[in-house]
DNA sequence: CTGTTAGCGCCTTCAG
DNA sequence: CTGAAGGCGCTAACAG
């Protein structure tokens, strides 16, 4: 292991123009730039993140902090984050709250952020009281996807308009009696983006001037398990909706699975729409309104950056185009139309598809 | 953000004594202890981790390497790696690898390990030769999971016996027209785990006294799209398999949906078996081949903690039992029967479906 | 059981 | 444009 010492010998300089020639600060002549960058190469010499961190006062580390890190959005928008974090030489420090069910998670504490990293962003966490105030005593910049962090920049989407784009379609395939997947138990309602998926149905149906039959609209866990448990029990009774829209395409697969095992077809006697745009989704033809994870992910880490780097000199990244004076940026959605969702009509001689048809009607 | 001589001065103690009483090294006497402890809690204490890794060489960072953060067996392992370092105050250096198809990823180099990490977990990451050397020029220790990493210690399981594992079950089920989804190209025969699963297929349908239709076997890369893709192929011919071995479940869940798009019902006209169980498997009742990822995250976690900790004073972790005198630790694999493998037999009055029936015949 | 004293490797003034 | 020197906050001998 080389230091900047080795370097600075072999390159015939001081310790500071190593340093200097080595981060593209101030000036240093080509000349010698030229001869610290071989010297620095021979040696394989590499910086030592830590000493650089003491001495700066800067860590270079973003805290990630995340529920889970096993389902799809969550993996997807940290793959994201950490990507676009890299660029810029960032690091990812992974804090996993583990959240099981949606109640309970580890928290957020002192001793894991405390001179550890420079920023936080935080996917889908309902922050407490006490983390806010642990984190303003840190004075921690903060990004938050999905789930708000109060006085702190926001990346989300319209949560309570992508339901409604995937329930107006079903309005207008001519679907009256609609149900909904995604509800969630009283005590789970700090959550916002299931809240407001369940606002967007409801406002929606209301506006639609169609009633909504409660014994249709299922809470669960948000899982596609437990979406499918609360579906078998719907299919079981004899009162059962043409259509059931869903908070999310995991749960959407669930209904999908039970309303075939209760002898539905699948878009024949129950149309399904999802939201997320899921990377199965596509496989099952599953009609979707798509967020764009990926642009989140990265939206977030570059408004991240953008305060972090503004002061220091030289390239700090524009703030993401949309995000606006309040803070917050809102990536659009769109639908996605496959087989799985198809306007009313009496028997066909189609097969019976978990899938739906390979075309929409 | 205080630092150690606040708490030395806050409870009159040394620097020396604040840090040992804090770290519990050493002997210092309980009520000093105690003080050191109450100082340190009001001042919000906490120890740079970057002061400490300066001074004492170690970083207490584990890189985390992998070709994808997005897909469930990867996010799986790297959340239960990362739980388990934390129990011993150890963390993860995200070190995404962006594998597009299979072959293409980013390389390690020494700048995103040199200084940073104090040791390395792969998975599923098939080393290359230049890599190879420059962990040896660190020095690092390395354990790998799945696609093992010459010379270092490996937590896997036996893919071919998974593979013959499934295979059999639909044997006894009386297939004898068997396909199998999850060869891949040439070019990615580097990798061991598709590889070795082919094997495991290939040997145990010869053992068995099977022909294989090399129609009926499919590469692609490993995704459900992939393997939905050559399916539907498949199924445009006049040529069927009445049942599918594949090589993981979501290549089994594009086959199946396929199978279904084709109008073909699962399992009356083909049955399916995977391998993971994948945690959609349940709900959409995929007859799999359990392996269990969280353990082996563990398993690799407490192997390498155990090597960086033997030295040091105090609480290094055993190796997982197991883990065997040439380094190779294969956690077992288990049948899961589920609905979507069945006896041939001709037509019944079933419905068809996706899923399969809820209990096998 | 506790205190003193060197560094760990780098960044950052401040001079020149 | 370059060099010298003082920390950053902590750990690890070594004394006592």
């Amino acid at each position: 292991m080389s230091t900047i010492s080795d370097v600075a010998r072999a390159a015939g300089v001081s310790v500071a123009t190593v340093s200097r020639a080595l981060r593209g600060v101030s000036t240093v002549s080509s000349q010698t730039r030229e001869r610290v960058l071989k010297a620095a190469d021979e040696l394989h010499y590499v910086a030592s993140p830590m000493a650089a961190s003491l001495a700066s006062g800067r860590t270079r580390v973003i805290g990630l902090v995340t529920p889970f890190l096993t389902r799809w959005f969550f993996a997807t928008a940290v793959s994201a984050v950490e990507k676009a974090l890299r660029e810029f030489d960032f690091h990812v420090l992974l804090i996993d709250l583990e959240a099981d069910s949606m109640l309970e998670r580890r928290a957020l504490t002192n001793k894991m952020l405390s001179k550890r990293v420079d920023g936080l962003i935080t996917i889908n966490v309902p922050i407490r009281p006490e983390e806010l105030t642990l984190l303003e005593r840190l004075g921690l910049p903060v990004v938050a996807i999905g789930n708000p962090v109060p006085g702190h920049p926001l990346v989300h989407i319209d949560d309570a308009l992508a339901v409604r784009t995937g329930l107006d379609h079903l309005v207008n395939l001519g679907h009256t009696r609609i149900g909904y997947a995604g509800a969630v138990p009283a005590r789970a309602e700090h959550r916002l983006v299931p809240r407001q998926r369940l606002t967007g149905f409801r406002d929606g149906m209301t506006e639609h001037g169609l009633a909504i039959q409660e014994s249709w609209v299922m809470s669960c866990d948000w899982s596609a398990q437990g979406a499918a448990r609360r579906a078998s029990e719907l299919f079981a009774t004899d009162n059962v909706p043409t259509a059931i829209m869903c908070g999310s395409d995991e749960m959407a697969i669930g209904v999908m699975s039970e309303a075939i095992s209760a002898g539905l077809r699948v878009p024949e006697d129950l149309s399904v729409v999802g939201v997320d745009d899921y990377y199965l989704s596509d496989v099952v033809r599953l009609t979707t309104v798509r967020q764009d994870v990926i642009a989140q992910g990265e939206a977030a880490a570059t408004t991240l950056l953008h305060t972090l780097l503004a002061t220091s000199t030289g390239s700090a990244p524009d703030l993401p185009s949309g995000m606006s004076e309040d803070q917050v940026l809102t990536v659009p959605t769109t639908l996605v139309r496959r087989g799985t969702a198809s306007r009313i009509r009496s028997g066909t001689g189609a097969p019976a598809s978990f899938l739906g048809s390979p075309t929409e009607h």
